[in-house]
DNA sequence: AGAGTCGATTACATCGATGTACATTAGCGG
DNA sequence: CCGCTAATGTACATCGATGTAATCGACTCT
């Protein structure tokens, strides 16, 4: 059925192996037999068996993507630019969901596809920051996303804090004075919502404000329908509030569909700023003020960065934090 | 570095034949055979190498995804269902982007990474209709999303006319009489724009409503900035308009965000539907209402017509066309 | 002209798992 | 107890490409 190097091989007169120089790039082969080598393809149509390949050369040239769900829009996003980076340095990318579910988790980093993958980006949400040790795995791992100290595996991740920070300062400077924030976990130690919480008060601390346990609204999924609902939550305790710090922008979205139902103005009464600046922000009613965190940098960073583990040119652990900025849009103009 | 069979078998005193029976789960083993070597494997921390596997077998367990982008919302979830559905036929899924491209559409249908996957799953966007002849390609592959027709390859799609038309007439049931369409695609012959503006054009007739080409307004790619634009320029052009069919929900997103600007109420003064029921339909102010074409259906049908496809039980091309309903929501209330 | 080089090509083993063919043992009816 | 089938396991070839070592010329150098 299927064309080998045998019958290119054969159709070329030359032997298997001169096949394979001509197909790997091997600089001594005469012209005229390269040549040769390259109509007997072309005629025959043949292509190079990867499984083969891989076998022998013990590697795939695909590297997974791990994340939660690719229905969430940042993520959709992430995958996006990760599938172009890769193809840029020849990889291509199978994508695994874990719906942010610990056992999932689990499963992901320990499957037997990882022997399909040479390497695994991957973006935990569950996995506790003291369980590094269940990163022990012996292949290349990058990690994306949140903060784990002392991991044995790389890391990229967005700037939670800083950017948390200067989201809620560009709230203060804007004249707020009592500022929600939306999507705080309760019991979690570590992970993005505690990040920007922890940079949500140090802005406040800056600006000299105090902080009120009474403007934190919890929120487990970070959906646009759980904005929506603590947004609702946080009106209904009468808390009078000016401005809202939304950690991701389904939420932020969420809270202005709340805000609009209930009538109150945007951003004249309450000013809102999200985090992710993802496509959607830009085309919200009013548009989203947001965090832009540098996708395209997480990407090419994490993919750069798992290249060269697989290649096995590097040691130690590395941490990398991708640069912000915000996106100042209606949603905070005034 | 790895651990192998052989080293599984000799952990267990067995040949590696037997570790392969335990391991696929060949029936004829010893139960005190079969314990043993899994212990050893357990011991040992063996998991096949899929790479052997595959080239033994002539199977990867991989399937591609073509789509034109991740980052639009539709394909992302879409992706997401494939991916689940996929995973319950034990098969994992290699996404690539064509960007809607014609030239790397071509390149994804013919790339040596098709000897990676058993089979493709490819939403075309540029491909024409008449060119099913590209489609003769080697191995399992089933299209999504458009209608072309005689092509030699199974094909799931959505209700592009009908759902269209069932869109426009629920317009036009709420009272709308100058219905606008917007994402036409001016000199295409098949695909989503034109099926979809057939069918708008079929509820008119229907409704015994003329058709206006004033009230179609083109735009290239589905997105919220184009179709902000389009609404805009079909409000420039001073039509009298009440009712508004967008080709997607992005598309309709885009131009809530002009009438919002324009300060036109939606449903009031104008109405608006979209196409494709994304998550966020559910969350635009005012909610979308919208065509859900059933894309878990889609998923699942063309996981399993591609799962036959590799088992090659099936010899004619297939077409399967999914279910929808029209989401009626507050954009079209009145 | 003979030794030594380098370039081009080949034969062969190998990556790890699995299908085929066959050997051995067990179980069972007669 | 013999003979036969079924169960259990083994040896070996094989999937297709590639690394290694060896071969064969042609060419340079002295």
């Amino acid at each position: 059925m299927a064309v080998t190097m045998r019958h290119v091989a054969e159709r070329a007169g030359v032997s298997v192996k001169t096949v394979s120089n001509v197909v790997t790039g091997y600089p001594h082969v005469r012209p005229q037999t390269r040549e040769r080598v390259e109509r007997a393809i072309a005629e025959l149509g043949y292509q190079v068996n990867l499984s083969a390949r891989s076998l022998r050369q013990g590697r795939t040239g695909i590297i997974g993507l791990a994340l939660p769900e690719l229905s969430l829009p940042y993520f959709a996003e992430l995958a996006d630019s990760v599938i172009r980076v890769a193809e840029q340095h020849g990889l291509v990318v199978l994508i695994e969901q874990t719906g942010a579910d610990r056992a999932r988790e689990l499963e992901v980093l320990h499957s037997e596809r990882r022997r399909l993958t040479d390497g695994l980006l991957f973006s935990p949400l569950a996995l506790e920051p003291d369980e590094t040790a269940l990163l022990e795995v012996g292949y290349p791992l990058v990690l994306l996303g949140e903060r784990i100290f002392d991991g044995p595996a790389d890391h990229v991740t967005m700037a939670n804090v800083e950017g948390a920070r200067a989201a809620t300062t560009h709230l203060v400077e804007r004249g707020c004075r009592r500022i929600a924030v939306l999507g705080a976990h309760e019991g979690e130690r570590m992970g993005s919502a505690v990040l920007r919480l922890e940079g949500y008060r140090a802005a406040l601390a800056d600006a000299g404000l105090p902080f009120d346990p009474a403007l934190v609204g919890p929120a487990g999924a970070w959906h646009r329908s759980t904005g929506a609902e603590a947004m609702a939550r946080l009106l209904d305790t009468g808390a009078d509030v000016d401005g809202v710090f939304a950690m991701n922008d389904a939420l932020a979205l969420g809270a202005l569909h709340t805000l609009h139902l209930r009538r109150v103005a945007v951003p004249q009464e309450i000013a809102v700023i999200g985090f992710d600046d993802v496509d959607d922000a830009r085309y919200s009613q009013p548009p989203l003020s947001s965090v832009s965190p540098g996708r395209e940098q997480i990407a090419r960073t994490a993919v750069q960065l798992l290249v060269e583990r697989i290649a096995g040119s590097v040691v130690a652990p590395r941490r990398v934090v991708a640069d912000f900025e915000v996106a100042a849009r209606e949603s905070t103009a005034r």
